[in-house]
DNA sequence: ACATTTGATTTCGCTTCGATACTAGTATTG
DNA sequence: CAATACTAGTATCGAAGCGAAATCAAATGT
């Protein structure tokens, strides 16, 4: 309330603009907007978030549109379908080795360059806001906040062994850095039984 | 480079997913994301800024497409264009009154009162983080950085009066939050003339 | 056992968007 | 002044995106 108006609305602006430019799909890339964004979710979601459904909810939009770009990107051969172990209806996407290899030329790079140039500071108060940011958005949206397993209230790590509460699993030090779609942040807890299907698409 | 890389790439995850969420039309607003997008750069941008070009440059799309959104909104009637007065090809929009009462439903609200909801010193820091943000992106990309007058090079404050060099005069106080094509970060000076026509917009 | 819910997919229709071509006004150059 | 180059804006077309609804299979609840 200190400040004035004019600068939240310069963030969100600021926000929404270098979410837009960062989307955009330079010259001569073979993969639309779209499927960026979902061959980026694939190569950074846990084993159990790779789903069309959790890729539909945190992109924001419906399951049939999920599986329509998965379908392009399966047909590309940058993606590959995996049947789920407890789930028969549940799919697994994974990235194949030609899809692997195209994510060295997303053109997100250009946005990880700019911030890796940025003062060491201002990084860190990045990586403190826009979290915190995600989380009071999902609040007021009521719905769910993708977030890594690092800042998720399911998490703890305990004699240097890493656990979620949620899967009752322990987590490869891989999944550390990962998307989840069972993220909650730590603040609140708004429902004691951390049951798997929280996802309330609408 | 002291920041662990798997940083550097959450933010950048981050800062698209924001950019998406809130974009985002959340349910029963009779405007699409496209046209809230140019709903809220029209209302936004200083008079000087308020074309068909300059907002495909913002939008990082092509003139045509700009044209198609900026029709479909005067059919709306959210929208009226004006001739410009310098140059008859030009063109103005600027919102009507149903413009602006509709973006007082503007669903990227949920953003704003986000950001209101965040810690001060999180807040300042994201408002200096992100212009930053934006003008490294533009200068990898090589493209324009759009931004408040405020921020500009071409803007000084002398004896109370708001002075812009690049069109050479003055400013309205209310311009001075507004966007403008002519934007130039105040760091590097590229070119000694301050002309109208550096937008290269390929 | 039955109904309900959920994961995934398909189909249909509308919208978006980029590429291209076009008109008209401006700037430049001789 | 005339020819040329450039820029602002628009129209059209085809491909892709996307939401809604329907469908199917598997899981869950009572």
């Amino acid at each position: 309330m200190n400040d004035s108006p004019a600068n939240t609305e310069e963030i969100a602006e600021l926000l929404v603009y270098l979410g837009r430019a960062a989307r955009g799909t330079d010259a001569g890339s073979d993969l639309t907007a779209a499927q960026w964004t979902a061959m980026r979710f694939f190569a950074r979601a846990n084993r159990l978030s790779r789903t069309p459904s959790a890729f539909a909810s945190f992109n924001a939009t419906t399951r049939g549109t999920a599986s329509q770009i998965i379908k392009s990107l399966m047909q590309k051969g940058h993606l590959v379908r995996h049947q789920a172990v407890g789930d028969r209806r549940s799919v697994r996407l994974d990235l194949t080795h030609s899809g692997q290899a195209i994510m060295r030329n997303d053109p997100l790079h250009n946005l990880t360059d700019a911030i890796d140039r940025l003062d060491g500071k201002l990084r860190t108060a990045l990586r403190q806001a826009l979290p915190a940011l995600a989380g009071e958005l999902a609040k007021i949206r009521n719905t769910v906040a993708f977030g890594t397993c690092g800042d998720c209230r399911h998490f703890s790590c305990c004699d240097a062994v890493s656990y979620c509460a949620c899967v009752d699993a322990e987590l490869a030090p891989t999944d550390l850095g990962c998307l989840c779609v069972n993220f909650a942040a730590s603040e609140s807890r708004k429902s004691t039984t951390p049951s798997l299907k929280s996802k309330e698409i609408s």
